[in-house]
DNA sequence: ACATGCGGGACTACCCGTTGCT
DNA sequence: AGCAACGGGTAGTCCCGCATGT
């Protein structure tokens, strides 16, 4: 699928260096194809991180409602949860384990302001059914050190990116569950009541 | 300066999306004033990161330095570290903070593995001076949780890079003082005596 | 109707760079409706130029017979016709008069033979139907000069092609009116008995 | 050289169905070549008409000069300028005689308007120039029929444009030089004094 | 050591006339 | 007739070379 092609290239090399030319021979379709379907280089963008964002959101939707299903107190739902996101991070395989969102901003100048809402309102998405937890929790337990909920939960998806540049980098993709593990001790800790 | 104008337009659309001709007609100087200076369009790449890792590892030694000179105890010293990164990520303006490296990390295929390893050394580098605080700081204190020394210096470029790209997508560059924060209580918590 | 589109598109910009697409768009059928109607590009231009030339065509024959119904006299009928003429170009509105033989003459290596000819046919009726005329008047009465009977005939054309360039060129559509008045006065000074 | 190289594809196709390849291949000169000295396709357009413009408004004025020098009275001075332009259109060859004005104006929509006003202002130097020896002649002679001077000014490039296009349309490049002819006549029974 | 003029040629985004399937 | 696709073409850009000058 043209999708397909378009984004694995993008994750290797960015929006602005992949040609179209390249896409159509990867996705094996034709230049009239391609510009069926999409008016312009524009168009795959915004329809790249469309894609993107639905997937993340049911993704982060699929998680969250396993993780409520599975304990009723808020913070052991979000332990749960990035228990959950620690396997699917260790699943990731492939050369280049990536976050499309990461690599349009570090492009932004390319793309139009919308193109860019929606990587932002997919992330939204996540700080906000985070934000809404962690006020539970914290209405439940105050937490060792005052923190604010808002900004704990930024730090999943702030990790997440992370994560995902340093394994890149170092071409060590196991990193990425250890480096979550990391945020599963800070809330443990942060809440936690033992001495 | 060529680099400078060069790295600015860089971090606004990626390397790839960079024409030469933009760079030499920001930095105001002639086509032929460039390829003296560089070879070729890599050889621009290798000088950008080469120039960026060095200013980036004295930032890291100048910081380190100031934080060894400011306590004894290693663990202090990585608290203090983190407070003067806290420091520095405050007084960032401009509208483009991010990192040269994962800049070119999500682009990694256009440049060769020399360049690429120049960044790597470079967050190695950070890495290990870390790493080797929290042995010490580990041999004094066993940290309330098994952790493993070097993953956690690992996290704090981790929450570095992160926070880099939610603040580029956000557009809240305020957010990733906030962020070094909670790698800060993490550590706290982790090797402190309280109750 | 997709002609009218077609050739309204032409005027304005001729027919090499006249695409398809804006014809449909413009006419509002699909792609597939002209496809049915016409086989290529270059049928499209033969109908164009057939259309053009049968009403070209009509406007002389019809001008023709009411002159020739006003009077017997073969000068004062190419007269009448002149007149006739120039109600029909002072009637001309639309930001864009001109004539389609000569949009096609000027990008003639597009299109064949035969449809060129279909163009010079039309042309060629009027000369030779106005020759015949001229070829009387001479017979009744010498011209102050001698002229060519076919040459005067083909004057009309010219000056009635040379004067749709000008206009648009100029912007001033009153201007062919004034031009077919010379035309006129020619023929009066030419075939005229005074002093 | 690459003007005469587009100029001569113009003439044959009009401008818009002239590809900048075709261009470069009959001057013999490379893409990077063209696009260093034209910005653009537009450019092209403006350098064609400028050269043209230059070279129309040279052989105006080398022709006007030449018939002041031969007499001094405004009429013959018109009249020796109508048979010299009359020699000039007898020794034109080449299969495409034609005006790329005319050619320009009927791909008006492809141009913008500067690019056009160097074809109007170029005919307008003919007009002007013609209507001031026009009026200086009406002046010392009544013409036998009230004529407009400016009007009998445009007649000139009238019947030179749709010559053009008429012998283009009849590929008879012979009746150029009648038609000027006509005009010649024209001008002699307007002010002439025989009976 | 650096600037300038003049390109070379491959590549890019995008369009266009056309066709096959339905 | 209509939708989807084809594939060659179009304008324009990009990285880079080379000769010449200062």
């Amino acid at each position: 699928m043209v999708l397909d092609a378009a984004e694995a290239l993008v994750m290797e090399q960015g929006f602005g260096a992949t040609a179209i030319d390249r896409v159509i021979e990867r996705a094996g379709v034709t230049k009239g194809a391609f510009f069926y379907h999409f008016a312009n280089k524009a168009a795959l963008a915004r329809a790249l991180i469309e894609r993107y964002a639905e997937t993340d959101t049911k993704i982060l939707k699929d998680c969250f409602d396993r993780a409520e299903g599975m304990s009723r107190d808020p913070l052991q739902q979000v332990l749960i949860l990035v228990g959950l996101l620690r396997e699917i991070v260790a699943g990731l395989t492939g050369p280049n384990p990536g976050c499309l969102f990461a690599s349009f901003v570090y492009e932004a100048r390319l793309f139009d302001d919308d193109t860019l809402k929606v990587a932002r309102d997919a992330m939204l998405a996540w700080r906000e059914r985070l934000r809404v937890k962690f006020e539970e929790a914290m209405a439940r337990r105050k937490p060792r050190v005052p923190v604010d909920a808002e900004s704990l939960a930024d730090l999943l998806n702030v990790i997440l990116e992370g994560a995902f540049v340093q394994s890149r980098l170092y071409a060590e993709p196991g990193a990425m569950a250890d480096q979550l593990g990391h945020y599963r001790n800070y809330l443990e800790l942060l809440f936690g009541d033992e001495p």
